[in-house]
DNA sequence: CCCGTTATGTACGCTGGCGTACCGACGCCG
DNA sequence: CGGCGTCGGTACGCCAGCGTACATAACGGG
């Protein structure tokens, strides 16, 4: 766990490799994934627009490497170079965006389609077709049943798009797997190129 | 239509009354509501963080007025004046926090949660008790079938929290509806205050 | 005052996903 | 090699909310 909800952040994290994910703590119901971030992102967004401390818990969900820069260095670098403030804020409009449209997604999208898009979101962030990665786990971070992402990842696996075994899962077939998922795969990736190109 | 999906932004708009909706646009499905802005807030946060299009659009839900000030003096009076510039950027963590709520609210909670909640933030967003507003409206809002709406609205009347007629609706227990609706209206409201008290 | 239009109420069958529970299979470690 | 913990498969009953359709009620213009 890299950042508690509620507090400071002391440490903004540029993932190499590996997957955080942005969790939303509730407190009637279980926690909810807000987004991702892999190698293309950075946690702690909320330095960069100027409040100290974070609503929401970061976790580290496939194990990586990442830069850690201190948020006052961050604050400095961006008072001095203002190409780096600009990207930073244009990461943020991104990041804006993307929160949008998982909630959308959410409210409109299958499991099955949710379940395909985070897949390739994963496999993306972490740069490989394979990654560790429990049944239990995926259910937890969909929101949803084990049973549930049992039913549908035998599915996938019976159409050739994934393989799995014991915890560690492998996208066999990665343009079928955007036929299953919902559009905002490429809404989410379409929006992040061209904000931070 | 304040913005359509895609289109360069030329005003910031300020709301001083009424209620705008960021409605994220679906090919492959109904239009969903990302989030309301009202009085609080302002439409066009995309170009405080230096991108000149928008990805969704933005809907008069309640009329009302608005101050509308061009993009270029909003990005200069940013450049001349710190504070202005560091409130802007809050309000954009605020909103991020606001969006990642409205994602896991709409994977747990229930329809009725939903609806209180939605029907506390136009209060507040309008600033006061009563709005026009139609069930076949609020079902668009809420992403659900009309008849689900008029069910729940008939309950919550039933209860003596909200009363309406044709197309106006009242809130008559706002203490009692805060009971009804989900925990997302209390988070936001707080991380509101927070962030730019 | 009547009629068309808009807003609300209600019904019926359906299904995706839930909660729970139990079982088999694999793999690691003693 | 045997036992236990982890992981995946399957079943059963349940229900919130859906799609659709039709019925009533208020309002507003001619």
């Amino acid at each position: 766990m890299l950042y508690t909800a509620g507090r400071e952040i002391s440490h903004v994290y540029f993932p190499v490799s590996g997957m955080i994910s942005l969790v939303v703590k509730m407190t009637d119901a279980d926690d909810v994934e807000a987004t991702t971030i892999g190698n293309e992102g950075l946690i702690g967004i909320s330095v960069i627009l100027g409040v100290a401390s974070t609503t929401m818990e970061a976790l580290c969900q496939i194990p990586g490497r990442a830069l850690r820069v201190s948020t006052r260095v961050v604050l400095e670098e961006m008072q001095r170079t203002a190409s780096v403030s600009r990207l930073l804020l244009r990461y943020a409009e991104a990041m804006m965006v993307q929160l949008a449209q998982h909630a959308a997604c959410n409210r409109t999208h299958s499991i099955e389609q949710r379940c395909a898009r985070w897949l390739l979101m994963t496999r993306d962030r972490v740069a490989n077709d394979e990654f560790p990665l429990t049944q239990q786990f995926l259910a937890q971070m969909l929101g949803v049943r084990r049973a549930t992402v049992t039913m549908i990842a035998g599915a996938l696996q019976k159409a050739g798009l994934i393989g799995y075994s014991r915890g560690r899962i492998r996208i066999v077939n990665a343009r079928g797997l955007e036929g299953v998922a919902c559009e905002c795969y490429d809404v989410v990736r379409r929006v992040m190129k061209t904000v931070i190109a």
